[in-house]
DNA sequence: GCAAGATAGTTCAACTCTGAACCATCGACG
DNA sequence: CGTCGATGGTTCAGAGTTGAACTATCTTGC
């Protein structure tokens, strides 16, 4: 591999990148922890529920959309079955299909996070950028996020 | 709270700094896993002991900036110990101070794995934008970091 | 100097994640 | 149709993380 190394100005840059979202997601998780007893994670599993029109995704879709594993997957649907935010209901065109399903209790508890989240979206990194600033951001790293999810592994 | 909610193009900016930033991280691991059998845990930890001038760093000055709980560190710490590419010293000034200290091993290991993942971040990074975006992505989350930090919890 | 509280780091038990192994079902091909 | 590789999801054992409790040392203020 001829190495292409990064200059002083984009290891700065690169740095800044890696430092603001170890950091916002920290920050985020907290507060949200704080406010609801709600981890950042079954966040977003709510939150990707909650956009179905039928409320539900199947296993690997979620996992996939979530870039979790498979097993991470089961796990944390286990829990957030016990604790009521989701049910388990059977893929009637594949038996070996499972699909997660957001309650009417997670999606109360995600209406109820959801103010707590975007407060903090907006505070922590909206508020320090202005409005086209943050949309080019979303423009550039939306080109970075489709190339990696279309190379597959 | 009064929400300030995000508009559409907003909410898609957030979803793809998300998308980006989970997808990125996730690929850089692996590669670094498959080609150096290390995570992208453990090379910040080496990429942060590297460039201090005595190639060490009090524990709990790591753990701020890795953003890693202490406890996790000590752990951390331990197993990059157990495979000789740290060591632990006594800080003389502070009885209950340690460094933690980069080996020659850990700096021909980073040496090694460094073209990688700079190559990594090339590909799936900067490769897909200008050098005047990246740099620009850059300054506006280098404001945010500093936010986050400055605001303890 | 010395008590009281703060700080540094580790340890503990509980919880979460990982990747491989596993079972069931699906789909394609002969 | 029946076999065989691929796919969906769970389970298992081992590794990693969490936050609270703990020990030791430092610092402040009297």
């Amino acid at each position: 591999m001829t190495p292409r190394w990064l200059d002083d100005a984009e290891q700065a840059a690169w740095r800044h990148f890696l430092d603001a979202q170890i950091r916002l997601n920290d920050r985020l998780d907290r507060e949200l922890r704080a406010a609801h007893d709600l981890g950042l994670d079954d966040y977003e599993v709510l939150v990707h529920l909650s956009e179905q029109p039928d409320l539900r995704l199947r296993m690997s879709d979620l996992a996939d959309r979530l870039v979790h594993s498979r097993s991470r997957l089961t796990y944390r649907v286990d829990r957030m079955v016990q604790t009521g935010y989701l049910t388990r209901e059977q893929c009637p065109d594949d038996k070996r299909g499972t699909f997660a399903v957001i309650t009417p209790l997670g999606l109360e508890l995600l209406a109820t996070a959801a103010p707590t989240h975007v407060d903090g979206v907006r505070r922590h990194l909206t508020d320090q950028m202005s409005r086209d600033e943050f949309l080019q951001l979303g423009a550039v790293l939306g080109r970075v996020a489709e190339q990696l999810r279309s190379e597959g592994d």
